[in-house]
DNA sequence: AACTTATGCATAAGTTATTTGGGTATTATC
DNA sequence: GATAATACCCAAATAACTTATGCATAAGTT
């Protein structure tokens, strides 16, 4: 039956865990700091993880762009030290579907962790 | 500068989240019960995560093929009631290959956790 | 001065893992 | 006899990445 219903690498170790989890990962990051730009949250996740999660740019971009287009997030741009920062920070209006969000990670994370490792060792 | 370097559904309650780590729920799974069919991953994955993560037909059976191509395991077939069961173990002389692989998620998924809780709530 | 490293943004082609939606067949239940 | 459950499979479309670029400024090195 069916239906029912030379250049830098910035190489990631976890390459093939990271899909899926990035958008809410960058959700997270924003929800504790307040209010970041791309090149911090990889920065940032880097320092976390001991360079074990390496977000590449061309990943992160993106992500904040269709973030930004759901309307999770709004930017603002600002000049640092003459280079052009884009400030992202969560909809306030939003707050709740990001919380709602990260909650739905972390059940998944613990049942990861069951699924993995049944004995808790 | 740059890089260096009639049927019925099963659906996913999270969805976007399973998404690459299928393949090692997988892996885990069988290392834990030494012999499993296709069907009965799916519906122990159900039972385990009280629901909340369930695998679809149409990812485990392809993951399931790739896995066996790639020898980290292997299938023997099996007439049980009028049906056809396909049973997949791990290949013995793979099995660190697949800890490594088992390791490596608990890892990450250690990092998601303090990536989305900081504070350890 | 010239070069490299670090900071910062962005886009696009290609790859890959999924979802979605089929298909087939047998057994058990209503 | 219809529906639900058990059991396998495949393929088109989509989504999320990687990889490879490009541009620009500042700081540190030689």
């Amino acid at each position: 039956m069916h239906k029912l219903f030379g250049y830098y690498y910035i190489m990631n170790t976890n390459k093939e865990f990271l899909s899926g989890t990035l958008r809410t990962i960058i959700l997270a990051l924003l929800k504790e700091n307040g209010r970041m730009y791309g090149y911090e949250i990889c920065q940032m996740t880097k320092e976390l993880t001991k360079g074990e999660v390496l977000l590449t740019e061309g990943a992160i971009y993106p992500a904040l762009h269709k973030l930004e287009k759901k309307g999770l997030i709004q930017s603002s741009k600002e000049q640092v030290n003459g280079r052009t920062r884009k400030y992202y920070a969560i909809t306030t209006t939003e707050a709740s579907v990001v919380e709602e969000q990260i909650a739905a990670l972390l059940r998944f994370s613990s049942h990861l962790n069951h699924l993995l490792n049944p004995r808790g060792l």
